[in-house]
DNA sequence: GACGGCCCTTCCGCTGAGCGGAAGGATGGT
DNA sequence: ACCATCCTTCCGCTCAGCGGAAGGGCCGTC
């Protein structure tokens, strides 16, 4: 039988296997989610244990190994971001007492680095290391709206994925509300993702003031909570924005 | 000529590459550190920031690639715990305003989970994602000080590196010092990675009770601030510990 | 302009690393 | 005992991976 693909892509193809919602797999689930032969699968899954990117628990399964993570924790959008923003989303965090997330564009999706929650804050699906689409999520507005115009029209072309009543689906909606995050340098997305939550977002800036990030808090939506004034959020977001923006050093 | 290993293990030296101190490195640099010849190099650094495991530059260098964050971020022991230690992390944050830091044991090494830090509080060379050997953290102690026997008696015999005059580097010694940790459930570590710090760990247990963490605060020593009284931080950082521990299903 | 240093990028004949079917084993449930 | 599921080991075969060689780009120095 012939190779399918490299051997690099087989073992990337074996991480790619986990996920939020497989995150633990027997040696044969991975066998099935990659597709190699069992054989292949043992030999490339034996290597990645012994160096640690994937460990094996008592129960037999495999999971991401602490070593993956270490050397994942080195690249600069993700924990090098978040050390630096981490100072002023604790202030943020301090002075709303919501959820405070950060995120960053990854092809069409944003994905978080960091969040911090209160117990008393309104629930969010949001996970750290975990991915949504663009044009529903406040951070994913504020991304898409500075983004190359080519990837605009590319979220444009759709498809746009509906996650509640609330959600911006239409193209020209959708167009509109760019324009808007662009010219007034927030977003606030109500009831997209989930109808309880709504989120208020701002961009952070890099060295050359491209946008590289964007912060956010979530807080009940209004429908749920009528005392909840989403632009009363905006002057914190925006200054956490900005200190982080400074950290990263733009001017 | 021969191949000196295998591609797979090819694949996670040019991961391993890559570290705090040399985050960016161009393909030539990478295949210096990795003694790989460069054609191999290219190819494989080639598949992998196809992937979005190393991510490349405009100044032309390799850094790993939010890809490899995003699949590291499964790990149940690293942001897995982390999600489940965080209201208790922010908690201990709150009440004490100094540095507060979850670590995992891997090998003989504490790995730095996670890490909430006042802008205050004192300074402290730890880093989410970075190592420091057992014996001279609080951390380190507390997770040391539960481990199997084989591993104490490993790390007991050394070599325990110094980091100040006050780093405990005589195998007698820290043998008291783990004795003391368990009597006590806390461990107290005065000045032996910075003269400056002073940390203060307790165990973090998992469902078996089986220690799966450390959970610390770091607070100015008291050498340089007499006004420090590390037993006053043993309450809250116990329970912090205790509420983590219950998290992870601990009864 | 010439030269050297450094950092790539491409090509392609050769061969041994990787392949995976086959065989066998362990465990748990009925 | 039988079956389903999940491994683990073996080994002949072949093509994926190898890397030296060739070539190119960029920058700094003389």
């Amino acid at each position: 039988m012939t190779a399918r693909f490299t051997v690099t892509a087989r073992v990337l193809a074996v991480l790619a296997a986990f996920s939020a919602t497989n995150p633990r797999l027997t040696l044969t689930e991975i066998s099935r989610r990659t597709g190699l032969p069992l054989t292949t699968t043992h030999r490339l899954v034996g290597e990645l244990a012994a160096w640690g990117a994937l460990e094996r628990a008592g129960d037999g399964r495999y999971r991401i190994g602490l070593r993956l993570w270490e050397v994942g924790s080195l690249a600069p959008r993700s924990l090098g971001l978040r050390e630096s923003a981490m100072p002023f989303l604790e202030d943020l965090y301090e002075v709303t007492r919501e959820n405070v997330q950060l995120a960053v564009l990854d092809g069409t999706e944003v994905v978080y680095v960091e969040r911090l929650s209160a117990r008393s804050a309104v629930s969010v699906i949001t996970r750290v290391g975990g991915r949504l689409p663009l044009h529903a999520t406040g951070v994913g507005l504020v991304l898409l709206a500075h983004s190359p115009p080519e990837l605009q029209e590319r979220v444009l072309a759709g498809p746009l994925r509906r996650y509640t009543r609330k959600t911006i689906c239409r193209p020209d909606e959708l167009r509109r509300m760019l324009a808007d995050v662009r010219r007034t340098g927030v977003a606030i997305s109500d009831g997209q993702i989930e109808l309880v939550s709504l989120s208020v977002a701002a961009p952070v800036r890099g060295p050359g003031g491209e946008v590289v990030a964007a912060v956010s808090v979530v807080v009940p939506a209004p429908e749920t909570h009528p005392a909840t004034n989403p632009l009363s959020y905006v002057p914190a977001v925006r200054a956490a924005a900005r200190g982080i923006s400074r950290a990263l050093g733009h001017s």
